[in-house]
DNA sequence: TGTACATCAGTGAACGCGCGTTCACTGATGTAC
DNA sequence: TGTACATCAGTGAACGCGCGTTCACTGATGTAC
């Protein structure tokens, strides 16, 4: 390798082990982690900092507190979410009502991939905490859900019935993600195949 | 009064500071309120006893530890839950979908009146627990729902269409109960009336 | 190009705190005689 | 009825622990000259 090359990749990669790189991502992707292994009132910042492998102290260079480090996994999870949402329906055509059973199914795959973090976001968890960001990320996820609705439906814009049905949808698919995610819950509902029960509620929601 | 009725009342009623009388049922409300003020995961032995006026150590004389008081909270709200279902639907004539719409409408309502208990129930926090009592509160709960279903669709039997019709209106209820409770999500969807809105989901999940 | 310097992302030790649980104990109660 | 006793729901002190956060610091980095 060149010696520019070399440059170039200690600093826009490995960097040194004392100045991380990026650690704010890093620490973010640790806390996640966590979450995920211990649900989500199990983390804590000494366990994100052994994990990503710096000291209890350093978390505090690019987050104010705890709270803010959990309301980031939530934040970096909706947008991962959306983007889920809209490459899945590249394929299909707008106003398609496959468009609506799908994003609703990307709702739920990412809440049983991720049941930790859905529950960190929904449960409760960043109730008081009042983040600009968060709050964004949320209201992409269900304008987007709006959107399909409206085209599925034939309107140009967001009228009240377009609301009351994406609302409806919405309700429906965070209760089932809920459900399915908690193993005694799902078991005590029928054996169910989500696909065609997604398509059953949409039909019966978008019908006048 | 008479020494006889003074000692009844020593005995039944008031007991001594020393021996509380029904400590278990104590510690269970305390612990209620705790988590209701305080959040699912904003709880301790500690506060508890405080509020109960017993020592730390007292609670263990009743429950193994710290897990079996969350979970007796939730069993006990589950069996109020049911109780209300059961009074709710009293005058309404059997078959009657509103006897449906009813019930839901009693499940946002014990949601919407201890958000806490409901997300300590239903957010993971009792997840490993496997607690026979707390299944079977839950199941009660499903239970009433199915059968109301049944007598709707004129089934004199739990099939499966019913099964998957109770199925999808609890999934909906359940999820506009915790967005219904989260300030944040609410703002996001339109004003409604929370009757109505369970009135046509009903409808339309009961037809065919 | 080489050097002096400002920046600031990291360190590591320390803090005070409240937690869940255990322990040997105490004393109110109900009961057998 | 009075007394001796077994029971067991309570006490209160103590434990070890990990937590969130602060602090003065250090040293790698990029930049101005």
């Amino acid at each position: 390798m060149s010696t520019t090359a070399d440059t170039q990749t200690a600093t826009t990669l490995k960097k040194s082990a004392y100045h991380h790189g990026d650690l704010r991502a890093g620490l973010i992707e640790a806390t996640r982690q966590l979450v995920e292994q211990n649900g989500p009132d199990g983390f804590s910042v000494s366990d994100a900092c052994r994990l990503a492998g710096v000291s209890t102290a350093a978390p505090y260079k690019h987050f104010k507190n705890k709270g803010e480090m959990l309301v980031a996994v939530c934040v970096e999870g909706m947008g991962r979410l959306r983007a889920n949402m809209q490459s899945a329906v590249a394929d299909i055509p707008l106003g398609d009502p496959r468009r609506v059973t799908v994003i609703g199914g990307e709702y739920i795959k990412y809440a049983l991939a991720e049941p930790a973090c859905f529950k960190l976001k929904f449960g409760g968890f960043t109730d008081g905490m009042d983040d600009d960001a968060l709050k964004a990320a949320g209201e992409a996820v269900f304008d987007t859900a709006k959107a399909e609705v409206a085209a599925c439906i034939g309107e140009s814009e967001i009228t009240p019935i377009v609301q009351q049905k994406a609302f409806m949808l919405w309700s429906f698919v965070h209760g089932l993600s809920f459900i399915l995610e908690d193993k005694d819950l799902a078991e005590m509902g029928p054996e169910i195949e989500i696909e065609p029960l997604l398509a059953d509620i949409t039909r019966r929601v978008l019908s006048d």
